[in-house]
DNA sequence: CTCTGTGCAAACACTTTGCAGCTAA
DNA sequence: TTAGCTGCAAAGTGTTTGCACAGAG
């Protein structure tokens, strides 16, 4: 769970990223990111603007889209790598990894604490600069192998 | 590069995948399979079946994604994970890991053999039916750092 | 012969774009 | 004050669905 604290801080380094980058600090981008971090799903632009109207009533859910493209442009936050539904985004509260299920398609966490310090090839620290590494698991899940005996 | 030798091999097995899985062997599955492993880029159903189309004129659009969509629930072949723009595939030839530009969407591939090799945890192993592993890195190419710098 | 696969066209869903008014700095 | 942001509506784009015919097993 992500304690008031982490929030707090998080929102503030958040607020210098934003200086940082040249964005404003709108009420629409603080509620966005906030609800952002608060989640450990990996909401969708719609799932997050249901949980942004709460406080903000009137925002649209274009301006969602647009903030967490553009949050994600300046290394703010993170689409969830994804098989081409929709996109999910998600602050970089917790370290984890992601296991898709080809079947029915679920993306289930998972934490294997050796994969969060996956080390940056030279080569690949030379050319580019790593904002995040993420292992990515794709198989059957359990439920779909049962499925599948059944059958 | 990808030898005739390699293809034929390869798609010998996707013939007794296909019979495992009750999908029939039909001139247009085979065709989509084989111009899939042939390329290594990670092509979309457009740019495949641009490529398909040389050999059946007649294939639809809609043939090639269907059949894309079918061999990755198979697990004859795999969606590239991305972060929600058009839908790419691979046929799993080769061993290799993406990188990703946040700024100019890139996906760059890279490969690292330490990282072809990453073991399963025990308790996903228990869990699930891993069929692929991956590595994905984000950031910034060296590109669109130069461009920052020189604004 | 049967049942799955294919091609076509229409329906969808999510995304993106353009613009006028608004607001943080 | 003014560059950047927001909300709305419309346009795009890739994806999915339904159905009749064709073809693999």
């Amino acid at each position: 769970m992500v304690t008031d604290n982490q929030v707090q801080e998080k929102l503030d380094s958040f607020k210098s990223n934003c200086h940082q980058a040249g964005l404003k600090v709108t009420p629409q981008r603080v509620a966005i990111y906030e609800e952002l971090i608060r989640t450990d799903e990996h909401p969708s632009a719609e799932m997050l603007c249901r949980k942004v109207r709460k406080r903000l009533p009137n925002i649209s859910l274009d301006t969602v889209n647009r903030t967490l493209l553009t949050f994600s442009e300046v290394g703010v936050a993170f689409i969830v790598p994804g098989s081409g539904d929709v996109r999910r985004f998600d602050g970089g509260m917790s370290d984890h990894q992601h296991f898709r299920c080809i079947k029915c398609k679920r993306i289930i966490d998972f934490h294997h604490e050796p994969f969060d310090a996956i080390e940056t090839p030279d080569e690949i620290a030379k050319k580019f600069t790593i904002l995040r590494k993420t292992v990515y698991f794709e198989g059957i899940c359990n439920f779909c192998v049962e499925k599948q005996e059944n059958q």
